[in-house]
DNA sequence: CTGGATCCAACGCGATACTG
DNA sequence: CAGTATCGCGTTGGATCCAG
């Protein structure tokens, strides 16, 4: 790709793609979220690492950004299900190129 | 691409890149120097919004991951060149990847 | 089960001043 | 020009408790 004058000071495409994928946790639950639907207990059995509140705070976030649709199922006890949007999965191509970079990465790393 | 058993628990693959490019800044960086190597004031002219502190803060991180080169000219005034490595150069289709996304959600966000 | 609210410690980061 | 050190504020995020 050809250094275009997306100079990153106006704008910049690539702060914005971080912008709403960035931070320690978006991109996982996307990743996630890109093969199936899931509930927000098992994205927290997915991801044993990050918090109730963060989960619950980011999945806010990821709704905003309308990459994440919620729905909620009228029932005891609450059901919830999270699953990407079709504007989320058009992230496929950025979530494997970062993937692809971090498996050849962590080879590296640790040779 | 495949929804592999790299299952972001473990050493994930996407964290792994995050963890290096990610943040405010890095990528940031990153994209600037994939085109030409650069002085510190020159990246500080093409990101007028970082702080001297920061970037040298960045910079140095950068160098610790092994992605920048830095080349230290023996002169008075100092003169010192920041250039990617090859591996580094590694990174041209996830930074692209982030960009050309960016670019089509500035548009639909703009809209 | 899902998720909001509060409290509080830790950290990020800007501003500033100082060096070779 | 390039870089470091110190101070201090603002935000982040974890722990915990409460609620439908």
């Amino acid at each position: 790709m050809p250094h275009t004058d997306y100079d990153c000071n106006l704008g910049c495409p690539i702060e914005a793609t971080l912008e709403v994928i960035g931070g320690k946790w978006k991109s996982i639950i996307l990743y996630h979220l890109m093969e199936e639907t899931l509930r927000f207990n098992e994205l927290r059995r997915v991801m044993p690492e990050i918090t109730h509140r963060m989960l619950t705070k980011q999945l806010r976030e990821l709704e905003q950004s309308q990459l994440v649709a919620r729905k909620v199922f009228p029932e005891v006890p609450p059901k919830v299900e999270y699953s990407l949007t079709s504007y989320g999965q058009t992230l496929h191509p950025v979530l494997s190129a970062l993937q692809i970079w971090g498996i050849e990465h962590l080879k590296t790393s640790s040779e």
